[in-house]
DNA sequence: GGCGATTTCGTAAACGTTTCCGAAAATCTT
DNA sequence: AAGATTTTCGGAAACGTTTACGAAATCGCC
């Protein structure tokens, strides 16, 4: 069924259908309805490869997936909470959603090329940033509009929506430091993420900040999930000078941390202090329940996909958003056992 | 950069250059070294929607993929190990993977019928079957060619590769019973999807087979993840006449079947053998190791697309699979308890 | 060197749309 | 009622490819 058929069969010129399918002024709104009613009885969708050829636009977003082993991280998938808001977003625009994996064995730089030059997306939405990304600073050359969800080097230079790291740091370490403790463990993602570096940079000024020593010891890299957590706790209970805090950046890391606690009879309070980035149900039936930042992952896929048809609008200014997290506080921070004494 | 332009820089036709970039034969080696030559350092690709509109074929293939709530599971993304492959895969064959997301507001099937309009792709992986899909049954009255992740009660009429969740129950509970367990119970999850019904057939099966009485009770629907598994157990542990195993059809229940136990100073064994189905990497650290059936999702991944390429290709049979999981016995599994006293 | 067979290339049509342009029909104006 | 305006529609070109077809060039052979 194309619209050669559909004109046909309503006795109409294929231009005439086309013009009322887009709504275009200059057909009798008898005949319009006549098209509309037609169309969808019959079932018909202009085919995309005509209408993409014709007009030089796909009406497609492209979301960009790293697959592989970064992506077989633990926990409710992050992304797809997003994606699912942005689908439904997009669709209402009569924008189509496409995510494109792009397998760890493939150069990520050339794969977006390739996409870009066979005209598969009108947007592209980039993800897990580095802080030297190769594809935005190949992105910037070409003009192609994108949206990276992470900042970079290069953030001034495009429009981006990034979570609030800072602002978890921040609150974290400043709440933790009212209460007594001096010696705050943070852990960070391994490999060149810009989550690493913003998570290092606020760190250190927080410290700096609030004059406490500043000891990079104390950023522990460590890989995601229970078993990032698992590991990390065992490192800190074994130190010497151990600390008496500790901020994760995934939040499944929780359920490690929790676990080798348990296994030395200890509770997450006043012997560990305990704060995750964002809050998770998955978490809810820890005991003492987690103190975690909430992130409305829902209304940042809206953001997200209102900000790539601004895009496409060529509307200005382009986002540069720090996406805010709220804190929710519980006795999983305490005062350092010390005090209690 | 299209092929007009090549052909300019050329100083040849675009019928040749088309010809020399798609390997015909009637074209001078030493021109088509030429073309491929200049095709790559100018960096072109042929215009997707321009030439799947001639030829008819979109060389891509959509990985349909439901988001909203019951995306929001828990653990590692099964389907994103599975999608790494298949992209490696079918980008050798030189097709494109395209994963779209659906979004729960929107009917599942009316989304396919409008991908199939369009021609957004030549074939359709579905995923998270029902038992009575209604989008399976669209697609068997239209011709595109379809691939399911999953088995429904069309199953005889369509190619699909699904999970042994039949051996899963059947090892588990034969080895149960062997030990003396006489009441298992087995998880099952909620909604219309198929794998509850292959669960639940299983179940009845297995012990019809071994002359264990069956008690729909210990069939226990119940949600994915950390907390579903923390509420069947604390579902368990108060029934009167409890069961001595259960069997855990999503991997992440394991760790909340486990902290549980640990609240009742109860370790997985002897007082409640566990098993789940698919071993993961992040359950390493449970001690005792859970007893677990081992899946290759990558292998699965490169098995989806090669079936997806055959049925391209109009190849028979098609795939009817049942995709091996291998057994990890652990000490999760043990007798029950009042056989040590 | 001439003729047929083969190799190599250019031309043009086609895929399904959208959109520009002009013609026909309807409506309005005086 | 006739001219001017507006509304409504059909015709045709264009988007970037691929491919059928035929023409030109090369080759082989006597």
């Amino acid at each position: 069924m194309n619209i050669k058929e559909l004109a046909q069969h309503l006795d109409l010129s294929i231009g005439t259908v086309s013009r009322a399918l887009n709504n275009k002024r200059d057909v009798n709104e008898k005949t319009r309805k006549r098209v509309l009613d037609a169309a969808v009885s019959l079932g018909y969708s202009p085919n995309a490869s005509g209408r993409s050829l014709r007009r030089g636009s796909t009406q497609t977003i492209a979301f960009m997936m790293e697959t592989g082993h970064s992506t077989d991280r633990p926990g409710d998938n992050f992304f797809m909470r997003v994606i699912d808001q942005m689908q439904a977003a997009l669709s209402e625009a009569n924008y189509d959603l496409v995510i494109l994996p792009c397998h760890s064995s493939m150069d990520p730089t050339d794969f977006l090329k390739r996409v870009i030059a066979r005209g598969m997306a009108d947007a592209l939405v980039l993800t897990a940033t580095r802080h030297d990304d190769a594809r935005i600073k190949m992105l910037l050359e070409s003009n192609i509009p994108f949206l990276a969800l992470g900042r970079s080097k290069y953030a001034d230079q495009h429009p981006w929506i990034d979570l609030d790291f800072e602002g978890f740091i921040d609150e974290a370490v400043g709440m933790l430091h009212r209460l007594g403790h001096t010696r705050i463990a943070a852990t960070v993602p391994p490999a060149d993420s810009n989550i690493a570096y913003v998570l290092r940079e606020a760190y250190e000024k927080t410290h700096r900040k609030l004059g406490i020593p500043f000891d990079p010891e104390l950023l522990m890299t460590c890989e995601l999930g229970e078993a990032g957590g698992a590991a990390v706790t065992k490192q800190i209970l074994a130190m010497d000078d151990r600390p008496s805090a500790v901020l994760l950046n995934h939040e499944m890391m929780a359920l490690g941390v929790y676990a080798v606690l348990a296994e030395q009879k200890l509770k997450a309070g006043p012997e560990l202090s305990v704060a995750t980035f964002r809050r998770s149900h998955h978490l809810r039936f820890l005991d003492p329940a987690v103190t975690a930042f909430d992130i409305d992952l829902e209304a940042l896929g809206r953001a997200l996909s209102a900000e790539t048809l601004r895009l496409l609008k060529n509307e200005t200014p382009q986002a540069k958003m720090i996406w805010p997290a709220q804190l929710h506080l519980t006795s999983s921070i305490a005062a350092p056992y010390w005090t209690k004494s």
